[in-house]
DNA sequence: AACCCATGTTACAGCTTTGTGACAGGCAAA
DNA sequence: TTTGCCTGTCACAAAGCTGTAACATGGGTT
């Protein structure tokens, strides 16, 4: 769990500092940026296990900079930890939205902090990395983003992908609607239960196209299972 | 997602109430406790999906009694929500560390409430290692909620699957039509006992066609009987 | 045997869950 | 900007499940 790799966004000095210390403490390691532009850098230079944002930063707001971070392919899998203020508190929604994993209140304790970042790491753990895949001659790999039969390529949508390898990933497992927007869409994400129906289908009809539909099996009243079975 | 059993352990009988009317009407099934013992014995009765906790208690604190549930085999696996009050806010820590799974601070509002038990519930799933059941040859996997006879699948309706998994989780126990109903449909459902028959006829016909339909036996004047006898 | 009552069975109308096609908006590439 | 892909939602269709009533059966009693 330590030895993590994790990136503040903070323009307070202060808590820049004493989160440096408590994170150091914990074994964690850190790198600090005062702004956006500072962020990105870095950003690009090595991805984080995970980010510490405040909610208000100079030019622009922590909100829009997680937005920038989910919507892109390769960063939106860093889960993301907010900061802020206690009168900010109600917005905490819109930071939700925005893709962030959970929030912390200013001010916090290091302790709390240091238990919050394990729970997110925890939670995030699981997605595995630049694997491969495979199942009744359907490989994944995730390393190029591509799935194939018999070495023909399948045309999928961004979340068909990211459907398709969470189920490949933990096959034989049943997952509700809610499980698979927590898991494929990320946490808080406000979209309907249904959608996932829609995009159920879709894979389906990808994966149909070379004979392999039956792999997703629905199980009514609980969800869904990718099975070679 | 509804349907789920909740146990609540709090000795402010006003918060009980509005916690009850709230979930009932999400259509969660709630039981309640106002003190340690009561909450022992409820869950020694009957484990619940999720369970609202009290920071402060009467005799035993809130946090000794989730780390006493987490320590145990059989209840550790039923996740948590602490309920705190705002004084008590700095010691939330405490309470993630003692196994807590989130926790909500008073005064809260029913929707966040609800909302945060379904998030809970959501993840707690994962965690649940695959439970495996099995008797006779007849195999239950709870991860996959798939039920199998020498590697045959049987197809199971969802009220059959959950009436398996109950007798077979509480084998050779006798269960009146009332203890069924409270078990599978849930405590405030509105069913005529007999209904029970005809699924229990229903989950014999699958089983009768593995050749497993004396599983399930008749105790006359009674209930029903699970038993590989 | 006649009867009572608990349980087994069947049929079915209504309801819930899931499958599907269409569509408008968003976003990015051209 | 235009174009084309992707997404999220709806509304409607299709399946599958559920609860009940009504009738059948069978054991046990008197």
């Amino acid at each position: 769990m330590s030895g993590k790799n994790i990136l503040i966004i903070e323009d307070e000095a202060a808590i820049r500092e004493m989160v440096s210390f408590a994170l150091g403490k914990a074994g964690f390691n850190l790198r600090e940026a005062s702004d956006a532009a500072e962020a990105e850098e870095l950003m690009a230079e090595q991805l984080p296990d995970l980010i510490l944002l405040d909610w208000m930063l100079p030019g622009m707001s922590g909100i829009e900079l997680a937005r920038r971070f989910k919507r892109d392919e390769y960063s939106r899998q860093v889960p993301i930890i907010m900061l802020t203020a206690r009168s900010e508190e109600d917005d905490r929604v819109g930071g939700l939205e925005a893709g962030a994993d959970d929030y912390v209140t200013k001010p916090f304790s290091p302790r709390e902090l240091v238990a919050r970042i394990k729970a997110v790491l925890r939670r995030a753990q699981p997605e595995g990395e630049g694997e491969m895949l495979e199942a009744d001659g359907l490989v994944l790999d995730a390393a190029s983003h591509r799935v194939s039969v018999e070495g023909k390529s399948l045309d999928l949508g961004p979340t068909e992908y990211r459907l398709l390898k969470h189920f490949m990933s933990h096959a034989e497992r049943v997952f509700s609607r809610g499980q698979l927007l927590d898991a494929v869409w990320g946490r808080n994400s406000f979209v309907e239960e249904r959608t996932v129906d829609v995009h159920i289908l879709r894979l389906r009809k990808v994966l149909g196209l070379h004979g392999r539909d039956r792999l997703v099996q629905t199980v009514r009243g609980a969800g869904y299972r990718f099975s070679a079975q």
